[in-house]
RNA sequence: GCCGACGUAGCUCAAUCGGCAGAGCGCCCGCCUUGUAAGCGGGCGGUUACGAGUUCGAUUCUCGUCGUCGGCUCCA
């Protein structure tokens, strides 16, 4: 999570306990197991790993086992050694490792490091040693193992991971640890963690009500339920004002298409394994739709366009089907049914910065919208092995819109990175990843250039000189899906959504019996006004109603006893505990209703 | 899909060595009439995910299926 600002990890000490832990680990791992072959072990964020080609699978008590020699390990204080040694001394030493010999390999000719990735650079080829065991690495290492507080690491699971990261290869066993500075640093760590348990949105949303797995249904298609209704018809009405005052038009397509359509489109060939298999009606194969956009294509392409026409844009929550493997799916991050903020603009090549930047302004709008402060704009582009694979085989029109793309972002003076090889098969594209609050990094908002579909559609419009010309498309999710974002703004606003999204906006609790019919009337009063209200009358005590109300993360509560109906006046408490007494109604109403409206985060 | 772990009431969890499946919350009924985070009593609620196997006997052991979780891979 947190590393320290402004040094980069790589120079950093923690990095350096880090990668000196998974070599002990290696050893005591490697004493259990004579026979395995170790592979690669780096740090990565909060800790470290290392892979490892083992004859049997790890049981949790190997885990016990390894990290209790490694604390004997680090407490024997062994100094790490590093010696400079040539590829042939290296292959030497590591004869009956394969790994290691493709690594050092790697190293030798092609400059890979060790993920497979090409170096700039052929590099120095070293092994560092601690107390009996060597392993090829770059380092850099902590100077004695008693660096490594025997009381500041942990190992936390053993997963699978493929060799080089990929699923054609063999599998390995990856050991994950945790190391800090000393205990107290690990302790906080370990806190983090059971924090970041509440803020699951897989809890959150099980507790407030938003949504549910049903096994019968089927995994990854979630079953919204009335509070979810609501958020998801708040971020509707969100992404409806804003798209049409920024010119979208509005438009519905089907769930169902032929075969023809994907095949067209070129998505089949593509993703065919990641979709729906299909059903057969008279003799058609159709296909649950995976994306919207060919239909927005049929729809552009509906009836001739003029340049004067352009840009247009068509917007849809369109509901699609993925057919997700088992493994990749994740609560409501990662469904096989997403309902999108999605929409397709169709621009002439001059139109294209204006329209493209326009998009990225409303990521920055909805980001502020949401408090949302870190997030990176990935530029994704293709990768010249890919070409015809991957990605459509035109490399002259991946050059000029990758170009388009990054003078857009710089004109727009809005900072990006570039990624290799990341783009959508039809063109390159901006992903914003984001942090939720329990620091899980994901994609939220995505931009894309699609030069392709338009060729294949044929799309047309009569330019200024008579003459047919293709539009580009530019494909735009601000707003992620339904399921995406609402997952990601339970974990964010740890469920306490802000007034205009939670599904209950106050709650008006009686004191005593004597103030229920009262009570029933400020309820029906706050609806009448556009407030989401219910009124408590059940026969609990007063303070169990507030707790539930409070669980159920409620900003408002109405409190009504003897004195508040004499003075025909609320008692307010809010959310976050305060409380105010001798409210008007009326003053409270109007408070409510300027929250609501300016969907502020404010209560 | 792959590796590993897990699956007990609506929810959160317990059940010794293989020996009658339990608690709290929720829900229903009753009592209490209450002043800013849980008032009291009673009741209902289970094919221990599903299906086989071992056993006199399986929540417990074995196998398979389904689902969830931690990762890997993937994400138009």
């Amino acid at each position: 999570m947190a590393q320290q600002a402004q040094e980069k990890y790589e120079d950093s000490y923690l990095y350096k306990i880090r990668h000196s832990a998974a070599h002990v680990m290696a050893q005591a791992v490697l004493e259990i197991f004579p026979d395995g072959k170790p592979t690669i072990g780096p740090p990565v964020e909060n800790g470290f790993y290392y892979d490892f080609d083992l004859p049997r699978n790890l049981t949790p008590e190997d885990l016990e086992q390894i990290e209790k020699r490694m604390r004997q390990i680090v407490q024997g204080k062994h100094d790490f050694k590093k010696t400079v040694i040539s590829a042939e001394e290296a292959k030497k030493i590591f004869v009956d490792q394969p790994y290691k010999l493709e690594l050092i390999e790697g190293l030798e000719k092609g400059g890979l490091d060790e993920y497979g990735n090409p170096l700039n650079e052929k590099p120095e080829i070293s092994i560092y040693q601690q107390d009996t065991f060597t392993d090829v690495c770059r380092g850099p290492h902590v100077a004695n193992t008693k660096e490594i507080k025997p009381d500041a690491f942990k190992l936390m699971s053993v997963a699978g991971a493929y060799w080089r990261g990929d699923e054609n290869n063999k599998q390995l066993q990856r050991l994950y640890g945790t190391a800090w500075e000393n205990k107290k640093q690990l302790e906080e760590y370990l806190h983090q963690l059971e924090e970041a348990k509440k803020r699951d949105h897989r809890k959150l949303g099980k507790e407030l009500e938003i949504f549910t797995f049903d096994e019968e249904v089927g995994p990854g298609l979630p079953l919204w339920l009335p509070n979810g209704g609501i958020v998801i018809e708040e971020l509707e009405r969100l992404a409806k004002e804003t798209e049409e005052q920024a010119g979208y038009l509005r438009v519905k397509t089907p769930s169902v298409t032929k075969e023809d359509l994907l095949l067209r489109s070129g998505h089949l060939p593509y993703y065919a394994e990641s979709m729906y298999p299909p059903m057969e009606l008279e003799g058609v194969k159709y296909y649950a739709k995976p994306m919207n956009c060919p239909m927005h294509h049929k729809i552009f392409g509906s009836k001739g366009r003029s340049y004067r026409d352009l840009p247009i844009r068509l917007a849809e929550y369109g509901l699609c089907y993925r057919y997700e493997k088992s493994g990749e799916l994740f609560g409501l991050m990662r469904v096989r049914s997403m309902q999108m903020n999605d929409a397709h603009i169709y621009v002439a090549e001059d139109q294209f910065e204006k329209e493209f930047l326009g998009v990225t302004d409303l990521y920055l709008k909805y980001f502020s919208l949401f408090g949302i402060e870190k997030y990176v704009m990935r530029f994704s582009k293709h990768g010249k092995s890919g070409l015809g694979k991957k990605y459509v085989d035109n490399e002259r029109l991946w050059i000029k819109t990758e170009e388009m793309v990054r003078r857009a972002m710089i004109n727009g003076n809005i900072p990006f990175v570039e990624v290799e090889d990341e783009a959508a098969f039809y063109g390159p594209k901006i992903d914003v990843q984001i942090w939720s609050a329990i620091g899980r990094e994901f994609t939220l908002a995505t931009n894309q250039v699609d030069f392709a579909q338009p060729a294949r559609f044929d799309l047309k419009f009569t330019n200024r000189d008579g003459h047919d010309e293709m539009p580009l498309c530019i494909h735009r999710a601000p707003l992620s899906t339904h399921e995406r974002m609402i997952g990601f703004l339970l974990e964010h606003y740890a469920g306490a959504f802000p007034v205009w999204l939670s599904p209950e906006q106050a709650r008006v609790i009686s004191i005593t019996d004597e103030q229920n019919e009262y009570a029933e009337s400020i309820a029906r009063e706050l609806r009448a006004n556009g407030i989401r209200a219910s009124a408590d009358v059940s026969s609990q005590r007063m303070n169990a109603k507030i707790r539930n109300a409070q669980v159920m993360k409620i900003p408002y509560m109405i409190v009504v006893g003897k004195n508040e109906m004499e003075a025909g006046q609320v008692s307010l408490r809010v959310r976050d505990g305060s409380q105010q007494n001798g409210f008007a109604l009326g003053e409270f109403i109007a408070k409510a209703k300027d929250r609501i409206s300016r969907r502020t985060a404010e209560l």
